[in-house]
DNA sequence: CTTTTTAGTTAAGTATACTTAACCATAAAT
DNA sequence: ATTTATGGTTAAGTATACTTAACTAAAAAG
């Protein structure tokens, strides 16, 4: 397997994956009525869990503030929870409530809704075969999550803007 | 190959690729200065190519007036022309400028780039085998979304919520 | 103990996105 | 030819996100 073809196949997927998937997170954000910000504080909460105020404003780039001002909207109609954290009163710890985790979740599962029906397409052997990709390409992905915050903002960010 | 093993396999690599390609594209559009809103418009025409105005108002739900504001700012920052259609004089063809195309190519590549360090942790005969089911995939997302639209829009926007 | 740093909030002001309503020009329908 | 529908713009006003600056409280450092 040549370099190119594997880049080609990645791409070619990447680019009808990431377009689809982020005009539906747009329509679902807009028909749960929160915005994109504020939706995408609840997205980050399901993803990585109980964090700070701090960790919202360093994550998207945005003043602490902000980041505090966003919250509190979300605390105000009950989609997260902030609580004093224990081993610092100075902390807060920010955490899905139920209604938000619901709402998240429900975001999820119509974005699997679409894979599904891509599933649909293809045979019992094709599905085997993307499965075991797919396993593979996670486990990569989370390896790499594993790894200093700072290189991945790099790559994330583009350093090609930045140098 | 079980259909929830299968399922299992999407899920996980879904929720790794979202999150992480929502955050990307998210802190790209920062770089560049762009809104999101903006942002989203160029790489929707990026992704379809020549459409008009009210096409923009339909596909991110919003109203005429607010897609040719959208519309309007990114025209006077050159990153998209705007053309009478010869065919019809009401009607504007919206097009990227190369200016246009290379800030969204630009975050395409940014984007590749972490697909390529997750293709760096994988051997020789799991790249073949990945790129073969992206492959896959992406012929069956490519007859999808040739199907009517409105079918496509049930799934994005969320049956469950609507009905 | 005092000083400094860290975590977060509040207030005031600016920028952007969005809405509705009124509007113009063209195309399609009658 | 007149009417109606379509594609788009403009204007005025509202909502949200965001900024900086000033602030409180607690932790960490000296």
């Amino acid at each position: 397997m040549t370099k190119s073809s594997f880049t080609q196949a990645i791409r070619s997927w990447m680019d009808v994956f990431m377009h689809r998937s982020m005009r539906g997170w747009g329509l679902f954000a807009k028909s749960t009525g929160l915005s994109m910000p504020q939706f995408s504080i609840l997205m980050q909460l399901h993803h990585k869990g109980s964090c700070g105020v701090s960790d919202i404003s360093e994550r998207f780039d945005i003043s602490n503030a902000a980041a505090s001002q966003l919250v509190d909207k979300l605390v105000q109609n009950r989609f997260i929870k902030r609580e004093e954290d224990p081993h610092d009163r100075r902390a807060k710890l920010l955490n899905l409530t139920d209604k938000g985790r619901t709402l998240i979740q429900q975001g999820i599962e119509d974005r699997y809704r679409w894979m599904d029906e891509l599933a649909g397409r293809l045979t019992s052997e094709e599905r085997a075969q993307v499965s075991e990709a797919l396993n593979l390409m996670t486990r990569a992905a989370k390896e790499l999550e594993a790894e200093p915050e700072q290189q991945l903002n790099k790559v994330l960010q583009g350093s090609t803007l930045n140098s």
